[in-house]
RNA sequence: GCCGACGUGGUGGAAUUGGUAGACACACUAGCUUGAGGGGCUAGCGCCGUAAGGCGUGGGAGUUCGAGUCUCCCCGUCGGCACCA
């Protein structure tokens, strides 16, 4: 055995011993257990980051866990290949997007390699290959038929300047990235798939799902946000009724809302409309003030964080609706909090009991009027100067007939009176909203539509599919450039046969990434989407991926799998049993905001830092000296959009990926988010050279000790023997749940260090000590084979063993090696740590705690007084209350 | 703004079911080693205090014999908010 460790020697025997024995090529095998291990595909960005490392590490030491603990282990690799950032290089370096994508696929897949991953590289797949996004459009030719997909108008962000579409990260403070100009909201026609129809199954499935963390499932309720109101409709008075007569022609007679609140119904002093609705429309063709603050709110972001934080604000319409219990008139305003895509497009203005009423009210001078008063208060009657609204639910006052009833029974008892009439009912509402999946981009898949001017809109029969999206064009920011590619373009109608249009708008890449796992499954099929592997690899018993996951992508899998099942194309409900949310790797954000044109990102590795006037100032240095200054955005997550990422390169020719891995697994446990930092790395890499050295010390001073000989000797060990013995078994159960269980890898690592420390103190040479010397190394080696596997596959041979690590099984704790005849409590005065005393493991009570009041430290603190308490933990603590 | 989480020494973190706060590391300090460069070993290392002891888990209150852990309020950080993926 060599005395040096070296990592590159080590970790190439490694990988050529898995490559050449096949070891991670999945087989069905319905004789044994399957586990499906996934951790989420990445987007081929260029490079790796430590988030990668981690994520990727994880999923690598569950896989290497469970292939030892006898499942039959299947962990596939692919690549979400579609998306904005290759357009965007595309633009910098003239480039097609797809020969950029393919080559960062081609560098990061050897990053991943480099790692030792124990994946099969056979099943890989990336999302741009026809042969894959084929079945999204298949798929998406079904959902057509069976109405899940359908067309309708949506809005987008638009730049009047380049003449395209943007997407929300392309829009900084209002205005288009590269253009700097104003951007507008446009509606165009779009196709939207209906997620809201399986709104309520993807509600209560959650229930069913014991592996998922609570604070997920929690999100994911919210999001889908069920909740039970009333609609109301107020009819108009007759000043809307004639605008609207002779404006946008529509009629209706009522303007209509939704509510959860309808207990507040008399407490409506004015109605808010989104400025597309078409009482605004109607008011703003005869008022032309109007039609500026219409105009205005087109303008303006589309995104709800944006909406929710923007200032507030409103215009009359001057017309008006009339109240459906009491017939007053309420007016009508335009306001740009409320959108025309959620929910009707209008609310009713409740200022007394509703926050954002209230501060529009007060702001425009509108009256506030009370009908609720809390349960416990009494009647509350509140006059100017109001101080705020009463949101809670309470006792309903000033509501007419409705007068004193408890919240359930007002909204029951309006809604049952609205129905009567025919101004509203009870309905059941989703926050959630249909997912909308066109993009008028290039690099997505392309939707299978075609545009004929006789027939219409025409699916692309299935016979021609794929439609293969060109490769080789280079989109320049303005426009999607399939929209100028004759060759795409250009075909026959699949009905008529006249000459016809493709349509140019591509997929969202959430579908890309709502199947791929099941596609892993029959990776190489080529006759169907999913054949009767994957229901023999589905669910993924073990989904890994990072938190920033939890609502969109999770839930449009969950939402996708099931249009599949009921498409009878697999089994499964609920594509994910277990999921494990990783935390978040941040590094430091900088950027410099030229005064023309987009921002620039810079990496913290080349970004430096003065003090001036007792204020930090961050600046950027060029190779000519140049000092550019640079504005600190302070932590996020390692992305190459924010150019903050830490390529784990040149750690792992540095250090070795064994190191590189320990290090992410030691730094901390899974689910916490991490500040970027390699402190530490060093040590991660002396621990594995202090393992290796301690292996070759063993093996050097008189070879392995075989394992019927550490059997042989076990019965009769002398106390320390026996005392390093119960580590290593205590170390191995400690390890087996920690990973197995808790999945707190650094608690695992951190327990073997302490072994080893252990090993590190014994000096007994003997035979029996060698041999639970042998057994402890043993342990410790195969404890950390699955975050270190490559040092530990070489090791393990050393210790004597022809079979290979990786096809060991993994070892249980000797229930024997963890008896104990004696513990150390702990006593406690008053709760404060005084004392401690040493008794027999199986003592009683009654032993314990005169034990504990005849120790020296705990008498002197009694000091005479007489105990009113004493709480016995068993095994633990003693507490004598005084 | 809304939804979800997190906050413990100089640093990363440990404390698994309400029961010894700081395991294991990093950094630092001192010493040893005639293998100078990211070498090895030993010792020290929360704060105040000579000590006895006191204080201490973002801040404030509460429940309990006992709170890092449970409850309420506040502050800060991170993730998501539907076209980044």
């Amino acid at each position: 055995m060599e005395e040096r460790y070296e990592p590159a020697v080590v970790e190439k025997a490694a990988q050529q011993f898995w490559n050449s024995a096949r070891s991670f090529a999945a087989q069905e095998d319905a004789a044994r257990d399957k586990y499906y291990c996934l951790s989420m595909f990445p987007y081929p960005s260029g490079r790796c980051h430590m988030g990668h490392v981690r994520n990727y590490t994880i999923g690598d030491v569950l896989s290497r866990f469970m292939r030892m603990n006898g499942r039959n282990v299947l962990q596939p690799m692919g690549w979400d290949a579609f998306g904005l950032p290759a357009e965007n290089a595309a633009m910098a370096n003239h480039v097609p997007p797809a020969k950029w994508t393919r080559d960062n696929i081609a560098y990061m897949r050897m990053q991943l390699q480099s790692l030792g991953l124990a994946i099969d590289w056979s099943r890989e797949l990336a999302t741009c290959d026809p042969s894959y996004y084929r079945w999204n459009q298949w798929l998406f030719l079904r959902m057509l038929e069976s109405g899940v997909a359908y067309r309708r108008t949506g809005v987008v962000n638009w730049d009047p300047v380049d003449q395209t579409v943007l997407a929300n990260e392309q829009v900084i403070d209002g205005r288009g990235w590269r253009t700097g100009a104003l951007v507008e909201k446009r509606e165009i026609p779009m196709y939207y798939l209906n997620i809201t129809r399986y709104g309520d199954e993807l509600l209560e499935a959650l229930d069913g799902l014991p592996g998922w963390p609570e604070r997920v499932k929690t999100m994911q309720a919210n999001w889908i946000g069920r909740s039970t109101g009333c609609e109301i409709a107020f009819p108009h008075a007759d000043d809307t009724r004639a605008a609207l007569a002779s404006g946008a022609g529509t009629t209706g007679g009522t303007l209509k809302v939704f509510t959860t609140r309808a207990d507040t119904l008399f407490g409506a002093t004015f109605m808010a409309v989104a400025a597309e609705h078409p009482i605004a429309l109607a008011a703003g063709a005869r008022d032309p003030a109007l039609q500026g603050f219409i105009d205005e709110c087109r303008r303006g972001s589309t995104m709800e964080a944006d909406v929710a934080t923007m200032e507030k604000k409103g215009r009359p319409t001057g017309l008006h609706v009339l109240h459906p219990f009491t017939g007053r008139k309420l007016p009508v305003w335009v306001a740009n909090y409320v959108l025309m895509g959620y929910g009707e497009g209008a609310v009713m203005g409740v200022p007394a009991h509703d926050e954002r009423d209230f501060a529009f009210a007060s702001q425009h001078g509108l009256p506030i009027e009370t009908v609720v008063r809390s349960k416990t208060g009494a009647y509350e009657s509140v006059v100017a100067p109001w101080i705020d609204a009463y949101g809670e639910r309470g006792i309903t006052v000033n509501s007419g007939e409705f007068d004193g009833l408890e919240f359930e029974p007002a909204v029951d008892a309006i809604a049952a009176a609205l129905e009567r009439r025919g101004l509203g009912r009870k309905r059941i509402q989703f926050r959630l909203r249909d997912w909308g999946i066109s993009r008028q981009r290039y690099w997505g898949c392309p939707i299978p539509l075609i545009h004929c001017a006789s027939c219409g809109v025409v699916p692309v029969p299935d016979a021609q599919l794929p439609v293969v999206l060109p490769e080789d064009l280079v989109p320049d920011g303005s426009g999607n450039p399939l929209a100028r590619s004759a060759a795409f373009l250009d075909c026959a109608c699949p009905r008529c046969g006249s000459p016809a249009r493709r349509e140019t708008d591509t997929m969202d890449t959430f579908v890309d990434s709502s199947w791929y796992f099941l596609r892993f499954a029959s990776a190489d099929s080529t006759e169907a989407m999913i054949d009767a592997r994957a229901d023999y690899w589905l669910p993924v018993d073990q989904y890994i991926g990072g938190i920033e996951h939890a609502i969109l992508h999770l839930l449009y899998s969950r939402f996708w799998t099931r249009v599949m099942r009921d498409l009878g194309l697999t089994k499964v409900t609920e594509p994910f049993s277990n999921l494990l949310t990783q935390g978040m790797v941040l590094n430091d954000i900088f950027y410099s905001q030229p005064a023309e044109g987009r921002r620039v990102f810079y990496n913290p590795a080349d970004v430096d830092s003065e003090e001036v006037d007792g204020q930090k100032r961050w600046f950027h240095e060029d190779s000519s000296g140049k000092r550019t200054p640079i504005v600190h955005d302070g932590l996020g997550t390692m992305s190459k959009s924010k150019n903050n990422g830490v390529d784990p390169q040149s750690l792992v020719e540095k250090y070795g990926a064994d190191t590189a891995r320990l290090f992410m697994m030691f730094t901390a446990p899974p689910e916490q988010s991490l500040e970027w930092s390699d402190d530490g790395v060093l040590g991660s890499y002396r621990f594995i050279r202090r393992l290796w050295t301690a292996v070759h010390a063993h093996v050097a001073a008189g070879g392995p000790v075989p394992r019927a000989a550490v059997a042989g000797c076990v019965g009769a060990l002398n106390g320390l023997q026996k005392t390093l013995r119960r580590a290593a078994h205590q170390t191995l159960a400690k390890v087996t749940d920690d990973i197995g269980r808790r999945r707190t890898f650094n608690t695992a690592i951190a327990a073997v260090m302490e072994l080893l420390n252990a090993v590190g103190r014994f000096e007994d040479r003997s035979p029996a000590g060698r041999a639970v010397v042998q057994e402890a190394l043993e342990i410790a080696v195969m404890g950390l084979s699955p975050m270190i596997p490559h040092v530990t596959h070489v090791l393990w041979r050393e210790l004597g063993h022809a079979v290979a690590l990786i096809d060991e099984p993994w070892r249980a704790a000797d229930a024997g090696a963890l008896l104990q005849d004696e513990v150390v409590m702990v006593v406690q005065v008053n709760g404060k740590l005084r004392g401690e005393i040493r008794v027999a493991v199986d003592a009683d009570e009654a032993t314990v705690r005169s034990a504990a009041l005849a120790n020296a430290d705990v008498q002197r603190f009694v000091a005479g007084g007489t105990p009113r308490k004493i709480v016995v933990v068993p095994r633990k603590l003693v507490n004598v209350v005084v």
